[in-house]
DNA sequence: TTGAAAGCGCTAACAG
DNA sequence: CTGTTAGCGCTTTCAA
């Protein structure tokens, strides 16, 4: 006993005969192309709906287009990412384009899912926080539209949008000064490449950290832990933290995963907060907003960015000649339970 | 001033050329067909590596396969999805199939990526947690070959991956109740479809609930709240339940963001968690771990899941008529400090 | 405005 | 074992 092979799938063809006219007349059709008559698009349009007939992507891009944008997302259990990915989708509603993702990709990976898009004809591609040498990412650009999110550096080829995020720091370091504190700590991302101490937004956060302070006259109480943005790097550098001498009265975490190691450490310490430590985050993620955690955080209006990476996108696939755009938008600050004026105020 | 244009792609004909050899001994060794000496293969592959070939997946999809594997997330802010993914791309790392991702789609959204998949040429579809109609299910099961996961119910189309959701709510019962607790209410995800009330998750959890409670002769006590698998959903069920003239002294919540809705309204209630309240969770997402949450959760083992999933599909690529099979994977309780004895103990 | 015909890059029959 | 040839479903010249 078969299964009931599905009959073949309805094609161009089918659509063509059955409306009585040539392929090229549907071909138009499908892609709004000029040159056909309104009777002949109703007799068309009819013709698709009776048979219920769908384009294959893969066949149009052998050609022209697939229709596809590809959207890589570094790592998918970050909470503020799928926030640009609303913002991507929304935009591209009402287009003819779909989004497809990468699978959540760590640095090794990124290669790949970037070509694996690339040779299943992606028209364009959206790079979130991308960790590739600048000159690959220009590689891309060049074999397909690009535009980068979340990471800073101008580039000719690619279109990039970001979050300010030496203005995001400087919100959180003047948030915390203005309730007093002065001993303000901040846990950065480790980066060893040189392009990427310049691009990446943690890089950034902690110059604006730094900037931050100076500008507030606290240079000296500048105090950089090193370690990674996550839960483990944010637990370990509040221990670092807490060991000194004199500890700092407030930690700004360059994430929000890395402030949840933070508060863990805070605890084991028989610390509470705010009352001993004010702790601040990055991302605004959805976590943050939990209220047992309560967590005071930077929003980077995730779906601002993805709206306008979106835009750069279709004007990019529209006219790849086009000089590229930087788009920089500005965080706000989200102050919640974990800040507060420091002990001794 | 022109961008540099980027040279035409590298063809199946220009490696062939290069090695010397026809299309079709190309062909063979990039799909490791039969028919090509040894020596030849060498000589294709070294052809490949010199001009840094790469096969497109949509010319390949229009005669074979596109060596891409769809994979049909329904919302990617829930933690627990990207396990199944990391199981699913794990256990086709080895393979040459490629995974790409839909965007996270609610309910209205999922019929049309799960076509836009099917467009797109994907060789098989992992569809998690779809709320489809189990017809349409199963049309889309005859077009391409299909793995369900997270939903029960048997069908001859397509295997299924799912959690066994009566045991996971037991556990978590008997977990309460063997810390003392009779007054153990549930918070369920309204279920108006009849077919979901029997397939999906969240109805066999709320069913394994009362089975549960019935077992331990805690008949009497079953009380169950319905709104919906969200922190909302969670708040507004616990603020019913902490209004009943005795209330609960635990409360098993459907899913993990359900369990932090309760816990606000909880504290919100002036109440504290574990001391007056127990509140457990289902899912055993990333911040049910988190230091400041630790919550108590039924862990799914989301990679087994994934695993199983990407296997069964793999099978059905390769046969696409053999019988469908359903895995059930027993899930396990991770007690953390959201559970305790209840007060007056 | 329309349609015939020639591909896009690859795979699958089928001869040699 | 090897290569020739005919498509896959669609878009795109280019004549009519």
């Amino acid at each position: 006993m078969e299964p009931p092979v599905s009959p073949r799938r309805v094609t161009i063809v089918d659509v063509a005969r059955h409306a009585q006219v040539s392929t090229t007349a549907v071909s138009k059709v499908l892609r709004n192309a000029y040159g056909a008559s309104p009777e002949m698009r109703a007799r068309v349009r009819r013709a698709i709906d009776e048979l219920g007939y769908r384009p294959l992507a893969a066949a149009r891009g052998l050609r022209g287009q697939t229709y596809t944008i590809g959207v890589m997302l570094p790592d998918i259990r970050n909470p503020f990412f799928p926030e640009i990915l609303d913002g991507v989708t929304s935009c591209l509603a009402d287009t003819d384009y779909q989004v497809l993702l990468g699978p959540g990709c760590g640095v090794n990976e990124e290669a790949g899912v970037i070509e694996a898009m690339i040779d299943r004809g992606m028209d364009g591609l959206v790079l979130v926080a991308p960790v590739s040498p600048r000159a690959r990412l220009e590689r891309v650009a060049a074999d397909v539209p690009t535009v980068v999110v979340g990471r800073h550096g101008h580039s000719p080829a690619y279109d990039t949008v970001a979050d300010d995020d030496v203005a995001g720091a400087a919100l959180v370091v003047g948030h915390l000064a203005g309730l007093g504190h002065r001993r303000i700590a901040h846990i950065e991302h480790h980066e060893a490449d040189p392009t990427r101490r310049v691009e990446m937004p943690n890089a950034q956060r902690a110059d604006g950290y730094r900037q931050a302070m100076r500008g507030l006259g606290l240079e000296a109480e500048i105090d950089v832990v090193s370690t990674s943005y996550t839960q483990e790097g944010g637990y370990k550098g509040a221990q670092q933290l807490l060991a000194r001498p004199t500890r700092p009265t407030a930690v700004f975490a360059g994430a929000d995963i890395v402030a949840m190691g933070v508060l863990e450490a805070v605890a084991e310490a028989g610390l509470s907060v705010p009352g001993d430590v004010s702790v601040a985050g990055y991302d605004n993620t959805t976590f943050a907003a939990l209220g047992p955690i309560s967590l005071t955080s930077v929003d980077q209006a995730g779906r601002e960015i993805g709206r306008n990476a979106a835009r750069l996108l279709l004007e990019r696939i529209a006219d790849r000649g086009k000089t590229s755009v930087q788009i920089k938008l500005s965080p706000t600050l989200v102050p919640r339970r974990t800040t507060a004026a420091p002990p001794s105020a």
